[in-house]
DNA sequence: TCTGGGGTCCTAGGACCC
DNA sequence: TCTGGGGTCCTAGGACCC
């Protein structure tokens, strides 16, 4: 916590509605409601004149129609939402070098940074009515609610309590009083599930959580929860505006109109979704080593399943190959009403040595990437891999070592390499006891019962690229 | 009429290593 | 020689946020 109110929390008024009524003038003092448009639809956001109704975000699309028959009902046009983000973020990089966007339409800003700037509170009160009046004129009609303080979550706090187009600068000194008489859930972090176990101990207000000693909180909630929660009871909060925050993991998932069954049918949308995330970490300039299929049933139960491959790729091939893997060990019955695609432990870099392009398309002409089909390898003098039609297991010469893309599910492999320079061509075919995705292994490829057998003079030589994990 | 989609962070258990 | 302790990686699930 600092002794001047100098982290400014931002929040634009429930932009995707205003936007829609900015640009649509027959839909301003009406409600707006922004959301999945289809049968298994939940409000995103809602105009205030909505809000009025009862209806709020995240609220099923059949309630929201039932409370509010009259609004309209919009689906959502991300491209103009993004745009006035931007301006938005634009504006506020002139306030200070440091701003942390936490959403479209959230970011904090360090008015300390880097600045000589005057924190005073009538200073910082100007300040903020300027820079509210610049983003509606940019904006063209936005309004946005500001928070400043001497912390993140002070900021955030003031911020929510003077929405929508409002703002509120915490003088320091006067947090602990502001925060007493508050709900614990006014704390960002604490959910539904944590103040029902603050409350079974006798816990509603942030000045009754304020009572209770770190350990107890500890005990309840766990480490990290207990800690900073009985941390942020007491306004203590020293969390620094990060600028670059790098993305961990990139996802796409879908929710059926109706459940699905059809194992041939989900094997298409999950490739799609993998080829999708691929094409995403491409354009990014990243990759990523954790494939991870999330499917919910149709009772809502919901399970995640993932593989980590030996080394980073944004291959929309072994991407897809990945989850397809995945999936053909999951059990359908019932049938299913998302599935979901993700990639985790992302790199900057693409390990393209590994896995360079072109590449083989083991599902030609069923899918949305053009087929060129197994490339007969030159003979010397460093062929590379060579592909078997049908193919779902990929692996090249890497440094003193053969790296294997993925050994999946219950298929047969077959594949085929060619060692280094003039030499014998080797072909093997194994099934998926023989090769564990992302099997890594400092020799040549091995035969399938070589493979499952690795002697212990090979093990321990192993070691340095982590063989038969 | 049951409950979106894109994320982040945390926890816990098991494998494995030293 | 019946049993350790710490650290890391991986998988799965849960809470939470907008």
């Amino acid at each position: 916590m600092r002794s001047t109110a100098s982290v400014l929390h931002l929040d634009l008024d429930a932009v995707f509605a205003s936007v829609e009524q900015r640009d649509k003038p027959s839909l301003r003092g009406r409600p707006v409601i922004v959301g999945g448009i289809g049968q298994r639809g939940v409000v995103s956001t809602c105009s205030y004149e909505a809000r009025v109704h009862g209806v709020r975000s995240a609220m099923r699309m059949a309630e929201a129609r039932a409370r509010c028959p009259h609004a309209a009902f919009l689906s959502g046009r991300f491209d103009a939402y993004r745009e006035a983000s931007t301006l938005v973020m634009r504006r506020l990089r002139e306030e200070s070098p440091l701003v942390e966007p936490l959403s479209l339409d959230e970011a904090y800003v360090d008015l300390a940074a880097g600045s000589d700037d005057d924190l005073s509170p009538d200073a910082v009160l100007e300040r903020v009515e300027t820079l509210r009046r610049d983003i509606t004129e940019i904006t063209e009609g936005l309004t946005a609610s500001v928070g400043v303080a001497s912390s993140k979550l002070m900021a955030k706090i003031a911020s929510e309590l003077r929405k929508p187009d409002g703002m509120f600068v915490v003088a320091p000194g006067t947090e602990l009083a502001l925060l007493e008489p508050m709900q614990v859930r006014a704390i960002p972090g604490v959910g539904p599930a944590t103040a029902e176990r603050l409350r079974r101990i006798g816990v509603g207000t942030v000045g009754e959580l304020r009572q209770r000693d770190e350990d107890e909180l500890v005990r309840l909630l766990g480490s990290a929860s207990g800690r900073s929660l009985a941390r942020l009871a007491r306004a203590d909060d020293d969390r620094p505006v990060v600028a670059e925050r790098e993305a961990k993991s990139i996802s796409v998932e879908d929710t059926f109109p109706d459940d699905v069954t059809d194992r041939a049918r989900l094997e298409g949308v999950v490739d799609t979704m993998a080829r999708r995330v691929g094409g995403r970490l491409r354009s990014a300039g990243l990759s990523g080593r954790t494939v991870t299929l999330k499917i919910r049933y149709h009772d809502f139960e919901t399970h995640t399943r993932s593989t980590t491959l030996a080394g980073p790729t944004d291959s929309p091939t072994l991407l897809a190959a990945s989850a397809q893997g995945l999936l053909a060990a999951t059990d359908l019955s019932g049938g299913l009403r998302l599935v979901g695609v993700g990639v985790s432990g992302l790199a900057d870099w693409v390990q393209d040595d590994l896995f360079a392009e072109p590449e083989p398309d083991p599902d030609a002409g069923t899918t949305d990437e053009p087929s060129t089909g197994p490339e007969p390898a030159p003979r010397s003098p460093d062929p590379g891999p060579v592909w078997s039609p049908g193919a779902d297991v990929h692996h090249r010469h890497h440094g003193d070592g053969w790296v294997w893309g993925a050994g999946l599910g219950r298929v047969t492999v077959r594949f085929e390499t060619r060692l280094t320079g003039p030499g014998p061509v080797h072909t093997f075919a194994a099934g998926d006891d023989a090769l564990t995705p992302g099997h890594t292994g400092p020799t040549r490829p091995r035969r399938p019962d070589e493979l499952t057998a690795p002697s212990a003079a090979e093990r321990s030589s192993d070691e340095g690229l982590g063989a038969g994990r």
